[in-house]
DNA sequence: AATGAGCGA
């Protein structure tokens, strides 16, 4: 239900009486409502002296003096007292005193600003790596000196703990790293045979991984639990702000994760939007890539798929 | 759209 409300041109612009009360008291209560109303909207704060403000004095005392019309319509006058408090000199420690005084500098020194705000410079600044590719490396390269013949000239001396090749290549370019590592480097005792292992159970001593106990598969394509860098996710279309850490706790719900790694743009500091995952188990990473692969991800749609391993 | 960094006997 509405109440239809007619106004007239002339009650609007009639004198107002403020002593006097409603005009029309026998008005239904739709009316005198509208009376009440016009009284509170029709700002007449005009009639009144202006709002004065004195101090603060010396002693952080501020007096505001102000008018107002009370609920019977009578002019009164309101005066607050408040105490300011001081800028404290004293609060502020002798470094920021002295800061007080510098010239003003960066962005500031052309900006007619007040001493006391601070601005905000920006300044590009150009971060430096250490060992950015093609410089001290190319400096003392010299041509034609490969670094397999350097050692053979007894500069460095490059012998492969994997195959014991003297001068070929590093260890982690050995051709037969995926291999099973040999045993002596996880054992710091004179291996036990595989039987007498097997025969005394767990025996006492040196703790012998699963993988190395007698009946473990040795082969290299059929270990899956052994760690290396070949269950290797590749995940792209991430965010621009997605980091290691996120990725890690994305992945890690399915197995052990070996290694995350968020592709960076060393120039500019951002994330390329892809990265990787390796997983310990083989199986972990498949169900990692069947669950995750089209997955949404800080509103994008991940792409969750096996790397191609890396080229060296 | 896109496949990673660095170390060293």
């Amino acid at each position: 239900m509405y109440s239809v409300v007619h106004f007239t041109a002339g009650s609007l612009n009639m004198p107002i009486d403020k002593s006097d009360p409603d005009p029309n008291p026998n008005q239904s209560k739709a009316s005198k409502f509208r009376w009440g109303e016009l009284e509170e909207d029709d700002n007449l704060d005009f009639l009144l002296p202006p709002k004065e403000v004195i101090g603060p004095d010396e002693n952080g005392i501020k007096k505001v003096i102000e008018y107002k019309f009370n609920d019977e319509g009578n002019k009164v006058k309101i005066t607050t007292t408040t105490r300011v408090r001081k800028l404290a000199k004293a609060r502020l420690n002798k470094r920021a005193l002295e800061r007080r005084n510098w010239e003003k500098f960066g962005d500031a020194v052309r900006e007619d600003v007040g001493s006391r705000l601070t601005m905000v410079s920006t300044e590009e600044i150009i971060l430096e790596r250490p060992r950015t590719p093609g410089t001290k490396a190319e400096e003392i390269k010299v041509p034609g000196d490969s670094l397999a013949q350097l050692s053979k000239g007894g500069a460095v001396l490059m012998v492969c703990r994997t195959c014991g090749k003297k001068g070929d290549h590093w260890t982690s370019k050995c051709p037969y790293k995926d291999l099973a590592a040999p045993v002596e480097t996880f054992v710091d005792k004179p291996v036990a045979s595989e039987a007498s292992v097997a025969a005394s159970g767990s025996g006492k001593g040196a703790y012998v991984p699963p993988s190395m106990r007698a009946g473990a598969e040795r082969t290299a394509g059929s270990d899956m639990r052994r760690r290396n860098d070949e269950n290797s996710v590749r995940v792209t279309n991430l965010s621009e702000d997605t980091r290691e850490p996120d990725l890690l706790e994305l992945f890690r719900p399915f197995g052990a994760v070996t290694r995350v790694y968020v592709a960076m743009d060393q120039k500019t500091g951002t994330s390329r939007g892809f990265g990787f995952v390796n997983f310990v188990n083989r199986e972990d990473a498949q169900r990692a890539i069947n669950k995750l692969n089209g997955y949404g991800y800080d509103n994008l749609i991940l792409r969750v798929e096996w790397a191609t391993p890396r080229a060296n």
